[in-house]
DNA sequence: TCCGCCGACTCGT
DNA sequence: ACGAGTCGGCGGA
């Protein structure tokens, strides 16, 4: 049987785009639920001026998306990522700076991003270590192609 | 002086 | 306890 408690949050869109080697995936209903990158294609369908929106991020083109998302997250996660979403395209801020306006340790913010359940549209990439590029999910080779992707060359 | 390594400290999960 | 960090200190180039 399959379980009725998953609140009725079915998937209503979800797609995946090839990039880099790899492929980047969003599925969602009304909002944006999840965005992750794997090696094989999650969904088959595509959808949307949120897809074409994608489409153009990953070909470089300036987009900022202006999008609800769906977090069921511990407070503080949320509060690390809504603050990350001020970040503008194509800037950085690193995990200290970040960790003062909130009055926290960089350890702690790095925790943090580490739980970003929508990468990229959750631009997490754009927090870097104050000494080099700091870490990611993905690895580090797909932080540094998402930063040039927006035209931050310090890598 | 300029690295690179190391230990200490930090704080939410 | 464990990190997607940071700082100060020390030794070698």
């Amino acid at each position: 049987m399959e379980s009725e408690k998953n609140k009725s949050n079915k998937t209503q869109f979800g797609f995946s785009i090839h990039w880099e080697g790899l492929y980047f995936n969003v599925e969602g209903d009304k909002k944006i639920r999840k965005a992750f990158f794997s090696k094989e294609p999650f969904f088959s369908y595509k959808t949307s001026a949120l897809t074409e929106k994608i489409e153009k991020y990953f070909k470089g083109e300036k987009v900022n998306f202006k999008l609800k998302f769906d977090l069921e997250l511990p407070r503080f996660t949320k509060k690390v990522l809504e603050k990350v979403l001020e970040i503008p395209y194509g800037k950085t801020r690193n995990y200290g700076e970040i960790a003062e306006e909130l009055q926290t340790s960089p350890r702690a913010i790095g925790q943090a991003l580490a739980k970003n359940p929508i990468v990229v549209l959750i631009p997490c990439h754009r927090v870097i270590s104050k000494s080099g590029i700091g870490g990611y999910s993905y690895g580090v080779r797909i932080k540094k192609a998402l930063l040039r992707l927006e035209g931050v060359d310090i890598f």
